[in-house]
DNA sequence: TCGTTACTGCAAGTGGATTGCACTTACCAT
DNA sequence: ATGGTAAGTGCAATCCACTTGCAGTAACGA
């Protein structure tokens, strides 16, 4: 079941603007912001509103096609597709803002530990570093 | 050196509104956000602005006397006083909100291995937990 | 190819956070 | 103790990410 039926069965439609959305967000290296990706839609000639990004990515998102992820001090989300790429977490760079995926997640283990703690059921978690990419040391 | 002390060391000054500010703050369980703050502070029948709240929070944010934190889907901001407390994370409740303290944090010793796979010179790190807390199981 | 209804664009609205500016006040030098 | 100056404050306006309302458009199953 590829992308294009996914989205058909559960009875939303393949449109036009949402083709583009997808194939910007599978071309990108990394995830993109709304307005980013408004813009990378632009300079495609592909006539598209930011709201109609937005709305798109809400429908994607809820259909568990790409990842939302807000970046610390960011004030913006993100988006990436999620087409097989396994849980993972993100690198910032504090000067430029490129964005690089970590591989690792040291995390799994730990949930047992903080519902013993907290007596919470842990659902998700977000992990994000911060620092200098080499372009910027 | 008190807070006092820090602030006037700074070449800034312990105003009213500052004092009420970090009152709150210091009393407060968990962290804040600014419009929470604001809301507690007219409670107590301070007479601010909620841009003064968000100014001092600034300020005593570039001190180091309070820690800036964003939580997950919130899509607001806090605050909590740091004030001897040692490095922590927390784990948000995704049903009623609730917020609670992490004693632990597991990645110290990740930041080499970070630092080798990407190359990149690692600052902070920003974790989070979210789930259900005992209440709303 | 037609009808339903998901989807889209435009405009307006929200809410958290920031900025400009004139007035106020903390506090140090005298 | 007091007067000058620069930090701090309040108010209004603004910014920016994001959401909502609504009328018109288009996907796609019958």
């Amino acid at each position: 079941m590829d992308v294009n039926d996914e989205i058909r069965a559960s009875g939303k439609r393949m449109t036009r603007t949402r083709r583009a959305v997808l194939s910007v967000l599978e071309q990108s290296q990394y995830p993109l912001s709304p307005t980013e990706l408004y813009a990378q839609l632009k300079k495609h000639k592909v006539a598209i509103d930011l709201v109609t990004v937005y709305r798109n990515l809400v429908t994607l998102k809820e259909l568990g096609l790409v990842t939302q992820l807000e970046l610390h001090q960011e004030g913006q989300v993100r988006y990436e597709m999620r087409e097989g790429r396994q849980h993972h977490h993100h690198i910032r760079c504090k000067s430029c803002g490129r964005i690089v995926d970590l591989l690792l997640c040291p995390l799994k283990k730990l949930t047992a530990v903080i519902e013993k703690e907290t007596r919470f059921v842990v659902g998700d978690h977000s992990l994000e570093f911060s620092g200098w990419c080499p372009r910027c040391q």
